[in-house]
DNA sequence: TCACCGATAATGTCTAGACAAAATATCCGT
DNA sequence: ACGGATATTTTGTCTAGACATTATCGGTGA
């Protein structure tokens, strides 16, 4: 952390989040700061290079370096296991288990449209709720793919979670959610709420090695549960 | 992108998502890879840190580097410019300012629950809808900070979207963002859809240095928008 | 005036070392 | 068998150069 090369990242870093530094600007040349720290060029251009892959600076040959105008707004968003969520609030957790049926892909109405399953790829289907001190928290609706993940075929869902079952077990690569909102429809009595009321909706499709592991749908009260978004450029 | 640190990244990377290396799983030291690619450990070390950097390897002196078991799913989502995401569909794009006011901190009701707005600041209040051929898309609450933003007194925000200005204008260097569900409400008329209608409502506050610029909240029709988040670990 | 083309200045990559820091492994004395 | 000092391995940082690459700038000729 005070390594010479995190010092001048964060001075960078400062002036640039200061504003002293706008975007656009053109920051000194790597020969400049090396005059100015009386370093090696590697060393400034590896703190100029960490501040690239964050999005904070620009480079480009001959020009220079300019701090980078943000166009999108990224925000790194954290989706954590529900039973860690609950356990952070203090509420007991409990998970319930509603419906837990075995078959091939090509039976279930959902599944051509989902994720890339293969047809005929045999998957497990379950259904459950997460009830956090003894309030409905979140309606989850569940395939997991057998191919991916044939121990999850012995595994008890009625005590775990399948989300806290498959991060143990299943090591993901990749995933890829969407977050919409849906009205809980057929899902209020479950949780207990009004079939007109707003929900979060979120949907999660987990591969490994580019083959599907799991799709996951998650519907959350609205009143019950946000998603918040800290973030840092750019 | 041929270079030879970014082959050997992509190697690693390839070894990790493939499967091949386990989560848990200790790569090769770096004096191995240098073996084995033949080239200086600097070399190695640059292409290891770059995966460091993206949480897919983590590395322990001495015990050597293993791939990261991933625990929370954190997601990139982009939040890019309404304007932006209606001409990227294809369709016309249109604001309409709906109401606007300015005065001081003190005054309005929701400043003080919100965003750390210093009491008695002036702000520029802002009601607008953002219109998607022909059909609203987004009913927006703003304020801005007019000591944060000066210029925008002056701005014209009957042609440019309040959002698109400051982006232009303003650049944030920090932001905050809350994702919930809720029903159209009050709204309702304006988007033109039902009173318990779902919507998507995204609030954002924005600072630039340590200064908040502007606090927004954007109510989508939950069948119009839908967020979505890429991912890779972790 | 405009198109081209070469000089130049900046970043991009890499080398072959050096020493530092930290955590594990080993050995030794009790 | 156990605890603690010591050795060793591995990553962390840095140097002082080298050559490659490329976008820009300025000049030259049509």
């Amino acid at each position: 952390m005070s390594s010479l090369d995190s010092r001048i990242r964060s001075d960078l870093e400062g002036k640039i989040r200061s504003g002293e530094w706008p975007p656009g600007a053109r920051i000194p040349t790597e020969h400049e700061l090396v005059a100015q720290y009386g370093c090696a060029r590697m060393t400034v251009h590896k703190a100029i290079t960490a501040l690239v892959a964050t999005g904070l600076i620009e480079r480009r040959k001959k020009a220079g370096s300019f701090v980078a105008r943000p166009h999108v707004q990224t925000a790194v968003i954290e989706i954590p296991d529900i039973a860690a969520v609950i356990a952070a609030r203090g509420e007991a957790y409990r998970f319930e288990l509603l419906r837990r049926t075995r078959g091939a892909v090509a039976t279930l109405d959902e599944a051509s449209t989902l994720a890339g399953f293969d047809l005929g790829d045999e998957v497990l289907v379950l259904d459950g709720l997460h009830v956090a001190a003894g309030r409905p928290f979140c309606l989850e609706h569940r395939l997991i793919d057998l191919a991916a993940a044939p121990e999850a075929a012995a595994a008890d869902f009625s005590v775990t979670a399948p989300g806290s079952w498959l991060l143990g077990h299943i090591p993901w690569t990749q995933a890829r959610h969407r977050i919409t909102a849906c009205n809980a429809g057929s899902g209020a009595e479950r949780l207990r709420i009004g079939r007109t009321a707003a929900c979060l909706q979120v949907e999660r499709w987990t591969w490994r090695a580019n083959q599907p592991v799991t799709f996951v749908r998650q519907i959350f009260p609205g009143d019950r549960y946000d998603l918040v978004a800290e973030f840092t450029p750019g």
